[in-house]
DNA sequence: CTGTTAGCGCATTCAA
DNA sequence: TTGAATGCGCTAACAG
């Protein structure tokens, strides 16, 4: 004899209401299930009549598909993982926030994994991820284990590297070159007269890498001297009076601090004005990020703008146009901008 | 004649790998693929001769389980769903970050869904989020569309609202009275001398109402003018310093002002630095949220503590301990704290 | 435009 | 401790 099934089983217990299936959706509209799935993901297929009555009946009889078979039948998950080092770092959220609303209109979902900055983490993640099956996957920036882009190669869906244009891209590529930042903060400060220089730095690896890039580039415009706080994460607004503290305990103390973050940035405000130092003239500050997008400067800040909502809409479409089958390689570099302190 | 499968048409295109099934792992291992599943699943149930085998062909051969089918097979996602106003503010941001940090270690993820403050986009992200079936939601306050709350109450999935104690809980709630800490700011500032207050807010449900609680106790400690800038979303840091030059346009302007951020807050010390006025002795700054527990409070700043991580935690606690099967009900008060600027 | 058939990949249930 | 049979709920492929 057969077996009882699951839902048999739980109906004779009656206890808790099963979700309902297609089947009773047909069977209530008098159809069968394929034109409810029709009427309801494929309308064009369906004549509007039997589309508005199948609709009719699914919405009186609050029916919710179940998309984990649907995706199983389908092999559409319409799923995007992003893994990103944290959610709780300003930088980061705006640009997934950018990158969800832009998904959640093209009917995406997006399964957030927080990485904390280390790739075998984002590894372990990666593999507890794609047993969903997600369309396609956003990582941050292009430092990856070994074994993390051996598997995605082999899967071939689509990847955005977010954050950052590495030279080795493992399919698509959005963001900046953090070296030319460095290179750029170099140039322009110098030309305006800096000498004195003083970097307060998480210790992220994209931050790293501006640090580097500028203090090459100041040797080679003959400032050799470059005093560099580098504090572990995560990017507080105290850990930037604690860096400010700091630099200034240095024998000839910076005329012009160079921050790893916004927030950074403004601890170290925080911490110049409690110790009375007039900012900009005794003291000039530059950040970095800029999620409000050019309008964080004031009289008292300079920032570096990187435009988290572009960032976040480029890395969407990028990944949403693959989607739809177009094939050509992506690699945008959406930039980044000095703003400088208005004149005050 | 018997159709063609995908998976044969795919094999005879010749072109994509699809992705291995545990029936190819089984033969490789020269088991069946139920053993398979368990020794991936349920060791304990498989002798350590096999599961070792078995674990050692898995790896060998890459082969990462199809969670869409194990869900709909077992009824259950791991997955869960978060619905939150923005993750482009810290204060949601590092909630969430605590969350998932929980959520990962136990092997859930996390389907997170942006409602931009709004039920009716809360409800329509909703919907869609359901049909991905999660064993669990954590909603944001306690504000629902009467859709939003049948079809949560029909379903009778686990849910958390956090953020927030309202009266009425959908299941499960975790968070605070936003009341209590507007009173508990009258309070503390008017028995420390304070008079002239201004609240600069962002047009937030929970924000109002600590501002609305803060005015009716004011008022009943013999204060009757409040002054408040009441400023659209998002709360970023130039707001901050738009409603300070609003208040400041005032025929009193205040010896103290309450931010309803403490990115509001950085913002009305930074405008205030501008203008030359000391802080706190002209005018003392309080912020909302200190995402940095505890260590926000500087010589300039007194801030509102609700500890994210606590939080966060206690969230991701309740969910888990449901899913486990305890039935108990949840109504947790995370508390804040009031902390007040070192002195300086 | 609509329906039938079959199978997506896995885990539950029962049997050995 | 292992395996066989079955179905989770849906949609692709094909036929009418």
């Amino acid at each position: 004899m057969a077996r009882k099934s699951r839902r048999e089983l739980a109906q004779q217990g009656g206890t808790t209401e099963l979700p309902l299936t297609v089947r009773e959706v047909a069977l209530a509209a008098g159809v069968s299930p394929i034109t409810v799935s029709r009427a309801l993901h494929r309308p064009a297929l369906v004549s509007e009549a039997t589309r508005e009555h199948v609709l009719a009946v699914v919405k009186e009889l609050g029916y919710v598909p179940n998309l984990l078979a649907g995706s199983l039948a389908s092999s559409k998950s319409r799923l995007v993982a992003i893994l990103l080092p944290t959610i709780a770092n300003s930088i980061y959220a705006s640009v997934v926030q950018a990158i969800m609303e832009r998904l959640t209109e093209a009917g995406y979902q997006a399964l957030i994994g927080p990485t904390g900055y280390s790739p075998e983490k984002e590894e372990e993640l990666l593999e507890a991820i794609l047993g969903r099956r997600p369309d396609g996957i956003v990582l941050t920036g292009t430092l990856h284990t070994p074994a993390s882009r051996e598997r995605l190669a082999a899967l071939g869906i689509p990847v955005v590297e977010a954050w950052d244009l590495g030279t080795e891209a493992l399919d698509m590529q959005v963001g900046f070159s953090h070296e030319q930042v460095g290179e750029a903060l170099a140039e322009y400060f110098v030309a305006r007269g800096y000498r004195r220089f003083g970097v307060i730095s998480v210790d992220d690896p994209r931050a790293l890498r501006r640090n580097l890039a500028l203090r090459a580039r100041l040797v080679e415009l003959g400032i050799s001297e470059l005093p560099m706080e580098v504090l572990p994460l995560p990017a507080t607004w105290e850990v930037g009076r604690i860096g400010l503290s700091r630099l200034l305990e240095h024998p000839t103390p910076p005329e012009l601090v160079l921050c790893s973050s916004d927030t950074l940035a403004l601890g170290v405000v925080a911490e110049a004005s409690s110790r009375g130092l007039r900012i900009p003239e005794q003291l000039a500050v530059v950040g970095f990020g800029d999620t409000s997008n050019g309008r964080f400067a004031t009289p008292a800040l300079s920032t570096v703008s990187v435009n988290a909502d572009e960032m976040g809409r480029a890395v969407a479409q990028s990944l949403l146009d693959r989607l739809a089958g177009n094939r050509q390689a992506v690699r945008l570099d959406t930039g980044f901008a000095l703003v400088e302190r208005q004149s005050s």
